[in-house]
RNA sequence: GCCGCCUUAGCUCAGUUGGUUCGAUCACUGGUUUGUGGAACCAGGGGUCCCCCGUUCAAGCCGGGGAGGCGGUA
Protein backbone atom coordinates (compact mmCIF):
# COMPACT_ATOMS: atom_id res chain seq x y z
CA UNK A 1 0.00 0.00 0.00
CA UNK A 2 1.17 3.51 -0.65
CA UNK A 3 2.09 5.57 2.12
CA UNK A 4 0.31 9.04 2.24
CA UNK A 5 1.46 12.00 2.11
CA UNK A 6 2.83 13.24 5.95
CA UNK A 7 3.62 16.33 7.38
CA UNK A 8 6.26 16.73 9.99
CA UNK A 9 6.69 20.09 12.10
CA UNK A 10 10.16 20.30 13.02
CA UNK A 11 10.08 23.49 14.68
CA UNK A 12 8.36 26.76 15.04
CA UNK A 13 10.29 29.84 16.02
CA UNK A 14 8.05 33.20 16.67
CA UNK A 15 5.41 32.15 13.62
CA UNK A 16 7.73 30.55 11.12
CA UNK A 17 8.49 27.10 11.01
CA UNK A 18 10.42 24.36 9.52
CA UNK A 19 9.27 20.73 8.78
CA UNK A 20 9.53 17.98 6.08
CA UNK A 21 6.66 16.71 3.89
CA UNK A 22 7.38 12.91 3.25
CA UNK A 23 6.33 12.04 0.07
CA UNK A 24 6.46 8.58 -2.28
CA UNK A 25 8.80 10.59 -4.53
CA UNK A 26 10.59 11.98 -1.86
CA UNK A 27 10.74 14.87 1.08
CA UNK A 28 9.98 18.46 0.68
CA UNK A 29 11.77 20.41 3.04
CA UNK A 30 9.70 23.30 4.45
CA UNK A 31 9.88 26.29 4.15
CA UNK A 32 9.76 25.75 0.43
CA UNK A 33 10.27 27.82 -2.97
CA UNK A 34 8.72 25.65 -5.77
CA UNK A 35 9.51 26.97 -9.01
CA UNK A 36 7.08 27.36 -11.63
CA UNK A 37 7.05 24.97 -14.65
CA UNK A 38 3.92 25.51 -16.24
CA UNK A 39 4.22 23.89 -19.52
CA UNK A 40 5.90 20.87 -18.68
CA UNK A 41 9.58 22.74 -18.05
CA UNK A 42 11.39 24.94 -16.23
CA UNK A 43 11.68 27.74 -18.78
CA UNK A 44 15.62 27.73 -19.88
CA UNK A 45 16.64 25.13 -17.46
CA UNK A 46 17.11 21.18 -17.73
CA UNK A 47 15.31 19.19 -14.66
CA UNK A 48 18.78 18.29 -13.07
CA UNK A 49 19.88 21.46 -12.89
CA UNK A 50 16.46 22.56 -11.26
CA UNK A 51 17.13 20.35 -8.51
CA UNK A 52 20.69 21.19 -8.16
CA UNK A 53 19.38 24.32 -6.99
CA UNK A 54 17.74 22.59 -4.01
CA UNK A 55 14.07 22.92 -5.05
CA UNK A 56 12.58 19.46 -3.82
CA UNK A 57 9.45 20.18 -5.78
CA UNK A 58 7.72 21.94 -8.96
CA UNK A 59 4.59 23.22 -9.41
CA UNK A 60 3.25 22.25 -13.22
CA UNK A 61 -0.15 23.82 -14.86
CA UNK A 62 -3.40 22.07 -15.73
CA UNK A 63 -4.48 25.25 -17.90
CA UNK A 64 -1.71 25.05 -20.03
CA UNK A 65 -0.99 21.08 -19.99
CA UNK A 66 -4.57 20.41 -21.13
CA UNK A 67 -4.52 22.27 -24.12
CA UNK A 68 -1.26 21.15 -25.26
CA UNK A 69 -0.10 18.62 -25.52
CA UNK A 70 -3.41 17.52 -23.72
CA UNK A 71 -3.58 15.84 -20.44
CA UNK A 72 -4.47 12.16 -21.85
CA UNK A 73 -1.50 12.29 -24.14
CA UNK A 74 0.82 13.03 -20.94
CA UNK A 75 -1.20 9.88 -19.04
CA UNK A 76 -0.17 7.68 -22.25
CA UNK A 77 3.29 8.94 -22.22
CA UNK A 78 3.50 8.05 -18.53
CA UNK A 79 2.79 10.92 -16.74
CA UNK A 80 3.92 14.34 -16.08
CA UNK A 81 7.21 13.58 -14.21
CA UNK A 82 8.28 10.73 -16.98
CA UNK A 83 7.68 13.19 -19.24
CA UNK A 84 9.19 15.91 -18.31
CA UNK A 85 12.32 14.19 -16.16
CA UNK A 86 11.49 15.33 -13.20
CA UNK A 87 11.18 12.52 -10.47
CA UNK A 88 10.29 14.32 -7.36
CA UNK A 89 7.41 15.73 -6.49
CA UNK A 90 5.34 17.81 -8.55
CA UNK A 91 2.67 20.25 -7.29
CA UNK A 92 -0.32 21.64 -9.82
CA UNK A 93 -2.16 24.16 -10.04
CA UNK A 94 -6.24 23.58 -10.87
CA UNK A 95 -6.50 26.24 -13.52
CA UNK A 96 -7.77 28.67 -11.30
CA UNK A 97 -5.36 31.57 -11.87
CA UNK A 98 -6.60 31.53 -15.19
CA UNK A 99 -9.84 32.14 -14.83
CA UNK A 100 -8.69 35.49 -13.49
CA UNK A 101 -5.43 35.84 -15.88
CA UNK A 102 -7.84 34.57 -19.09
CA UNK A 103 -10.56 37.00 -17.90
CA UNK A 104 -11.64 38.12 -21.39
CA UNK A 105 -11.56 34.86 -23.01
CA UNK A 106 -13.52 32.93 -20.32
CA UNK A 107 -17.41 32.25 -19.66
CA UNK A 108 -18.20 32.07 -15.77
CA UNK A 109 -21.14 29.63 -13.92
CA UNK A 110 -21.54 27.89 -11.17
CA UNK A 111 -20.88 24.74 -13.05
CA UNK A 112 -17.27 25.79 -13.66
CA UNK A 113 -15.65 27.72 -16.46
CA UNK A 114 -15.33 27.59 -20.13
CA UNK A 115 -12.30 29.23 -21.90
CA UNK A 116 -11.19 30.22 -25.25
CA UNK A 117 -7.73 28.41 -25.86
CA UNK A 118 -5.34 31.19 -26.24
CA UNK A 119 -3.17 29.01 -28.27
CA UNK A 120 -6.12 28.39 -31.09
CA UNK A 121 -9.52 29.91 -30.06
CA UNK A 122 -10.69 26.37 -29.12
CA UNK A 123 -13.34 26.05 -26.54
CA UNK A 124 -12.69 24.16 -23.57
CA UNK A 125 -14.45 23.49 -20.37
CA UNK A 126 -12.80 23.80 -16.44
CA UNK A 127 -15.06 22.51 -13.63
CA UNK A 128 -13.84 21.24 -9.87
CA UNK A 129 -14.16 17.40 -11.38
CA UNK A 130 -12.25 18.12 -14.78
CA UNK A 131 -9.73 19.41 -13.34
CA UNK A 132 -9.33 16.66 -10.69
CA UNK A 133 -9.58 14.54 -13.61
CA UNK A 134 -6.87 16.40 -15.53
CA UNK A 135 -4.35 16.87 -12.46
CA UNK A 136 -5.26 12.66 -11.90
CA UNK A 137 -4.11 11.89 -15.21
CA UNK A 138 -0.96 14.33 -15.29
CA UNK A 139 0.23 12.42 -12.03
CA UNK A 140 0.33 15.39 -9.64
CA UNK A 141 1.50 14.80 -6.01
CA UNK A 142 0.07 17.83 -4.76
CA UNK A 143 -3.07 18.67 -6.64
CA UNK A 144 -5.23 22.21 -5.96
CA UNK A 145 -8.56 22.62 -5.88
CA UNK A 146 -10.39 24.20 -8.23
CA UNK A 147 -11.46 28.03 -7.24
CA UNK A 148 -11.75 31.20 -8.63
CA UNK A 149 -8.73 33.53 -7.78
CA UNK A 150 -10.50 37.66 -8.09
CA UNK A 151 -7.90 40.25 -8.99
CA UNK A 152 -7.86 42.58 -6.52
CA UNK A 153 -8.79 45.63 -5.30
CA UNK A 154 -12.60 43.70 -5.25
CA UNK A 155 -15.69 44.74 -3.77
CA UNK A 156 -16.78 43.18 -0.76
CA UNK A 157 -19.65 41.69 -2.28
CA UNK A 158 -18.08 39.78 -5.46
CA UNK A 159 -15.30 38.81 -2.81
CA UNK A 160 -18.12 37.33 -1.02
CA UNK A 161 -19.91 35.54 -3.90
CA UNK A 162 -16.68 34.14 -4.83
CA UNK A 163 -15.31 32.92 -2.15
CA UNK A 164 -18.67 31.08 -1.38
CA UNK A 165 -18.52 29.24 -4.35
CA UNK A 166 -14.95 28.63 -4.24
CA UNK A 167 -15.85 26.75 -1.35
CA UNK A 168 -18.55 25.17 -2.92
CA UNK A 169 -15.71 24.15 -5.73
CA UNK A 170 -13.82 22.81 -2.75
CA UNK A 171 -16.50 20.70 -1.85
CA UNK A 172 -16.67 19.18 -5.27
CA UNK A 173 -12.78 19.20 -5.90
CA UNK A 174 -12.61 16.85 -2.60
CA UNK A 175 -15.52 14.57 -3.77
CA UNK A 176 -14.12 14.04 -7.11
CA UNK A 177 -10.59 13.18 -5.69
CA UNK A 178 -11.65 10.90 -3.71
CA UNK A 179 -8.96 8.42 -1.90
CA UNK A 180 -5.65 8.75 -3.19
CA UNK A 181 -2.91 7.65 -1.05
CA UNK A 182 0.60 8.68 -2.41
CA UNK A 183 -1.07 11.71 -3.18
CA UNK A 184 -2.64 15.10 -1.74
CA UNK A 185 -5.49 17.59 -2.40
CA UNK A 186 -5.28 21.03 -0.93
CA UNK A 187 -7.79 23.41 -0.32
CA UNK A 188 -7.68 27.13 -1.39
CA UNK A 189 -8.97 29.81 1.10
CA UNK A 190 -10.43 32.88 -0.28
CA UNK A 191 -11.59 36.31 1.14
CA UNK A 192 -9.52 38.68 -0.36
CA UNK A 193 -8.29 41.05 2.68
CA UNK A 194 -11.29 40.78 4.67
CA UNK A 195 -10.79 39.09 7.88
CA UNK A 196 -14.24 37.36 8.28
CA UNK A 197 -14.09 36.14 4.78
CA UNK A 198 -10.79 34.66 5.48
CA UNK A 199 -11.99 33.23 8.47
CA UNK A 200 -15.51 31.38 6.72
CA UNK A 201 -12.83 30.23 4.17
CA UNK A 202 -10.76 28.79 6.33
CA UNK A 203 -14.03 27.45 8.39
CA UNK A 204 -15.54 25.64 5.48
CA UNK A 205 -11.88 24.20 4.43
CA UNK A 206 -11.05 22.71 7.84
CA UNK A 207 -14.23 20.80 7.43
CA UNK A 208 -14.08 19.70 4.36
CA UNK A 209 -10.92 18.25 5.52
CA UNK A 210 -7.88 18.53 3.35
CA UNK A 211 -4.37 17.49 3.11
CA UNK A 212 -2.87 20.87 3.13
CA UNK A 213 -4.25 24.33 3.03
CA UNK A 214 -3.53 27.24 0.38
CA UNK A 215 -3.51 30.85 1.03
CA UNK A 216 -5.16 32.14 -2.83
CA UNK A 217 -5.76 35.36 -3.83
CA UNK A 218 -2.98 37.38 -2.43
CA UNK A 219 -0.35 39.12 -4.63
CA UNK A 220 -2.79 40.24 -7.08
CA UNK A 221 -2.89 43.47 -6.95
CA UNK A 222 -2.84 44.39 -3.81
CA UNK A 223 0.85 45.23 -2.80
CA UNK A 224 3.01 43.92 -0.11
CA UNK A 225 1.99 46.44 3.29
CA UNK A 226 -1.61 45.01 2.19
CA UNK A 227 -0.77 41.08 1.63
CA UNK A 228 1.25 41.40 5.23
CA UNK A 229 -1.71 42.74 6.55
CA UNK A 230 -3.79 39.68 5.17
CA UNK A 231 -1.04 37.03 6.14
CA UNK A 232 -0.73 38.55 9.75
CA UNK A 233 -4.32 36.53 10.43
CA UNK A 234 -4.91 34.27 7.00
CA UNK A 235 -2.10 31.87 8.40
CA UNK A 236 -3.30 31.72 12.02
CA UNK A 237 -7.38 30.41 10.70
CA UNK A 238 -5.99 27.39 9.17
CA UNK A 239 -5.11 24.54 10.62
CA UNK A 240 -1.48 24.21 12.95
CA UNK A 241 -0.68 21.02 11.55
CA UNK A 242 -0.98 20.88 8.15
CA UNK A 243 1.44 23.00 5.32
CA UNK A 244 0.43 26.06 4.54
CA UNK A 245 1.09 27.26 1.23
CA UNK A 246 1.01 30.37 -0.33
CA UNK A 247 -0.18 30.83 -3.88
CA UNK A 248 2.27 32.48 -6.49
CA UNK A 249 4.36 35.06 -4.29
CA UNK A 250 6.67 36.23 -4.72
CA UNK A 251 9.62 38.92 -4.37
CA UNK A 252 12.47 38.11 -2.05
CA UNK A 253 11.46 40.17 0.63
CA UNK A 254 7.40 38.83 0.32
CA UNK A 255 8.55 35.39 0.63
CA UNK A 256 11.14 36.05 3.73
CA UNK A 257 7.84 38.20 5.15
CA UNK A 258 5.01 35.25 4.68
CA UNK A 259 7.49 32.18 6.19
CA UNK A 260 7.44 35.03 9.18
CA UNK A 261 3.66 35.03 9.30
CA UNK A 262 3.65 31.01 9.10
CA UNK A 263 4.03 29.93 5.29
CA UNK A 264 5.40 26.63 4.77
CA UNK A 265 5.25 26.78 0.80
CA UNK A 266 5.00 29.24 -1.92
CA UNK A 267 5.69 29.58 -5.64
CA UNK A 268 6.56 32.36 -8.27
CA UNK A 269 7.08 32.97 -11.85
CA UNK A 270 9.36 35.90 -10.96
CA UNK A 271 12.87 34.36 -10.59
CA UNK A 272 12.92 32.58 -13.74
CA UNK A 273 10.44 35.02 -15.70
CA UNK A 274 13.03 37.98 -14.36
CA UNK A 275 16.04 35.77 -15.37
CA UNK A 276 14.93 35.35 -19.14
CA UNK A 277 14.48 39.16 -18.96
CA UNK A 278 17.39 40.41 -17.30
CA UNK A 279 16.48 41.06 -13.85
CA UNK A 280 18.78 40.08 -11.33
CA UNK A 281 17.90 38.79 -7.42
CA UNK A 282 20.29 38.80 -5.46
CA UNK A 283 21.56 39.14 -1.59
CA UNK A 284 21.99 43.54 -1.86
CA UNK A 285 19.10 43.73 -4.06
CA UNK A 286 17.86 43.45 -7.49
CA UNK A 287 19.86 44.66 -10.52
CA UNK A 288 19.24 44.56 -14.36
CA UNK A 289 22.28 42.94 -16.41
CA UNK A 290 21.42 44.87 -19.39
CA UNK A 291 22.03 48.48 -17.49
CA UNK A 292 25.34 50.18 -19.63
CA UNK A 293 27.28 49.81 -16.55
CA UNK A 294 27.76 46.29 -16.23
CA UNK A 295 29.62 46.23 -19.80
CA UNK A 296 33.34 46.48 -18.59
CA UNK A 297 32.66 45.12 -14.92
CA UNK A 298 35.08 41.69 -14.80
CA UNK A 299 33.04 40.51 -11.58
CA UNK A 300 31.04 37.58 -10.88
CA UNK A 301 27.04 38.85 -9.63
CA UNK A 302 27.67 37.76 -6.39
CA UNK A 303 30.41 35.63 -5.17
CA UNK A 304 29.36 34.45 -2.72
CA UNK A 305 26.64 32.23 -4.76
CA UNK A 306 27.52 28.85 -6.05
CA UNK A 307 25.36 28.79 -9.31
CA UNK A 308 27.06 28.36 -13.02
CA UNK A 309 26.45 31.89 -13.78
CA UNK A 310 28.07 33.48 -10.77
CA UNK A 311 31.40 30.51 -10.76
CA UNK A 312 31.99 30.93 -13.95
CA UNK A 313 31.49 33.97 -15.80
CA UNK A 314 31.89 37.93 -15.45
CA UNK A 315 28.56 40.59 -15.10
CA UNK A 316 30.36 41.73 -18.42
CA UNK A 317 30.13 38.49 -20.12
CA UNK A 318 26.43 38.33 -18.83
CA UNK A 319 25.87 41.86 -19.98
CA UNK A 320 27.11 40.81 -23.49
CA UNK A 321 24.92 37.62 -23.58
CA UNK A 322 21.79 39.35 -22.65
CA UNK A 323 22.30 42.19 -25.13
CA UNK A 324 23.26 39.63 -27.74
CA UNK A 325 20.02 37.63 -27.08
CA UNK A 326 21.97 34.51 -26.56
CA UNK A 327 19.61 31.39 -24.74
CA UNK A 328 22.48 30.86 -22.65
CA UNK A 329 21.79 34.54 -20.99
CA UNK A 330 18.01 33.08 -20.06
CA UNK A 331 19.69 29.70 -18.60
CA UNK A 332 22.46 31.65 -16.79
CA UNK A 333 20.40 34.16 -15.26
CA UNK A 334 17.31 31.63 -14.65
CA UNK A 335 19.65 29.14 -12.32
CA UNK A 336 21.14 32.44 -10.86
CA UNK A 337 17.52 33.61 -9.99
CA UNK A 338 16.29 29.99 -8.92
CA UNK A 339 19.74 29.32 -7.19
CA UNK A 340 19.15 32.76 -4.58
CA UNK A 341 15.35 31.86 -4.06
CA UNK A 342 16.82 28.11 -2.99
CA UNK A 343 19.56 29.31 -0.41
CA UNK A 344 17.33 32.06 1.01
CA UNK A 345 14.74 28.91 1.35
CA UNK A 346 18.05 26.72 2.75
CA UNK A 347 18.48 30.00 5.00
CA UNK A 348 15.16 30.31 6.27
CA UNK A 349 15.17 26.72 7.29
CA UNK A 350 18.05 26.55 9.12
CA UNK A 351 17.63 29.81 11.07
CA UNK A 352 14.08 28.89 12.30
CA UNK A 353 15.38 25.03 13.25
CA UNK A 354 17.91 27.00 15.63
CA UNK A 355 15.45 29.66 16.72
CA UNK A 356 17.28 32.45 15.29
CA UNK A 357 14.92 33.17 12.50
CA UNK A 358 14.70 36.71 13.81
CA UNK A 359 18.22 37.37 13.49
CA UNK A 360 18.29 35.88 9.82
CA UNK A 361 15.89 37.96 9.17
CA UNK A 362 17.57 40.89 10.66
CA UNK A 363 21.05 39.89 8.31
CA UNK A 364 18.98 39.67 5.71
CA UNK A 365 17.29 43.13 4.90
CA UNK A 366 20.80 44.80 6.18
CA UNK A 367 22.21 43.17 3.17
CA UNK A 368 19.15 44.60 0.99
CA UNK A 369 19.97 47.72 2.95
CA UNK A 370 23.17 48.03 1.38
CA UNK A 371 21.09 49.66 -1.72
CA UNK A 372 23.27 49.60 -4.64
CA UNK A 373 24.93 46.69 -5.67
CA UNK A 374 28.02 48.41 -6.68
CA UNK A 375 30.38 47.70 -4.96
CA UNK A 376 30.84 44.51 -3.98
C1' G B 1 32.13 62.33 -70.38
C1' C B 2 26.84 61.47 -70.67
C1' C B 3 22.11 59.40 -68.63
C1' G B 4 19.19 57.70 -64.47
C1' C B 5 18.31 57.06 -59.34
C1' C B 6 19.52 58.41 -54.37
C1' U B 7 21.05 61.81 -49.88
C1' U B 8 15.67 62.67 -43.64
C1' A B 9 17.79 60.10 -36.00
C1' G B 10 23.79 56.06 -34.72
C1' C B 11 21.75 52.14 -38.86
C1' U B 12 17.97 50.85 -42.49
C1' C B 13 14.04 53.53 -44.31
C1' A B 14 8.66 56.18 -44.37
C1' G B 15 6.99 61.15 -45.04
C1' U B 16 0.09 62.22 -48.63
C1' U B 17 -1.89 68.08 -52.58
C1' G B 18 3.59 72.66 -50.18
C1' G B 19 0.11 73.73 -44.40
C1' U B 20 0.72 72.66 -36.54
C1' U B 21 6.05 69.95 -33.21
C1' C B 22 9.24 65.12 -39.76
C1' G B 23 7.81 59.34 -38.08
C1' A B 24 8.84 53.70 -37.82
C1' U B 25 12.22 49.37 -36.99
C1' C B 26 16.70 48.18 -34.79
C1' A B 27 20.31 50.41 -31.71
C1' C B 28 20.92 53.59 -27.29
C1' U B 29 19.21 55.13 -21.78
C1' G B 30 16.10 53.57 -18.04
C1' G B 31 11.76 51.12 -15.86
C1' U B 32 8.06 47.08 -15.01
C1' U B 33 7.30 41.74 -14.19
C1' U B 34 4.14 37.82 -7.93
C1' G B 35 -0.88 30.14 -8.39
C1' U B 36 3.62 32.27 -16.61
C1' G B 37 -1.68 34.18 -22.38
C1' G B 38 5.14 36.75 -21.23
C1' A B 39 12.85 35.11 -24.03
C1' A B 40 7.27 39.98 -22.80
C1' C B 41 5.85 44.91 -22.07
C1' C B 42 6.33 50.33 -21.02
C1' A B 43 8.75 54.95 -21.12
C1' G B 44 12.67 58.27 -22.51
C1' G B 45 16.85 60.67 -25.14
C1' G B 46 18.42 61.54 -29.98
C1' G B 47 17.21 65.69 -36.33
C1' U B 48 21.79 71.82 -39.78
C1' C B 49 15.62 66.82 -43.56
C1' C B 50 23.60 67.04 -47.88
C1' C B 51 24.89 72.54 -49.06
C1' C B 52 23.67 77.30 -51.43
C1' C B 53 20.27 80.40 -54.04
C1' G B 54 15.27 81.11 -55.55
C1' U B 55 9.57 80.75 -55.78
C1' U B 56 5.76 81.23 -51.92
C1' C B 57 2.05 83.93 -46.54
C1' A B 58 4.35 79.03 -45.85
C1' A B 59 9.48 74.34 -48.52
C1' G B 60 11.83 67.73 -46.13
C1' C B 61 8.39 68.28 -50.47
C1' C B 62 8.53 72.98 -56.09
C1' G B 63 12.70 75.42 -59.47
C1' G B 64 18.10 76.37 -60.36
C1' G B 65 23.18 75.47 -59.06
C1' G B 66 26.76 72.60 -56.32
C1' A B 67 28.71 68.26 -53.38
C1' G B 68 28.66 63.10 -52.28
C1' G B 69 26.91 57.94 -53.24
C1' C B 70 24.97 53.92 -56.40
C1' G B 71 23.80 51.96 -61.18
C1' G B 72 23.92 52.12 -66.56
C1' U B 73 26.48 53.58 -70.90
C1' A B 74 30.59 55.22 -74.37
Amino acid sequence: MTKRISFDLHNIDGKARTGVISTPRGDIRTPAFMPVGTAATVKAMMPESVAATGADILLGNTYHLMLRPTAERIANLGGLHEFMNWDKPILTDSGGFQVMSLSDLRKMSEHGVTFKSHIDGSSHELTPERSMEIQKLLGSDIVMCFDECPALPADRTRLTESMEMSMRWAQRSRDAFGDRPGHALFGIQQGGLEEDLRARSAEALRAIEFDGYAVGGLAVGEGQEAMFNTLDFAPDQLPVDKPRYLMGVGKPDDIVGAVKRGIDMMDCVLPSRSGRTGQIFHRRGVLNIKNARHADDPRPLDENCSCPACTNYSRAYLHHVFRAQEMISGMLLTWHNLQYFQDIMDGMRGAIATNSFAAWEADFHAGRAQGDIEPL
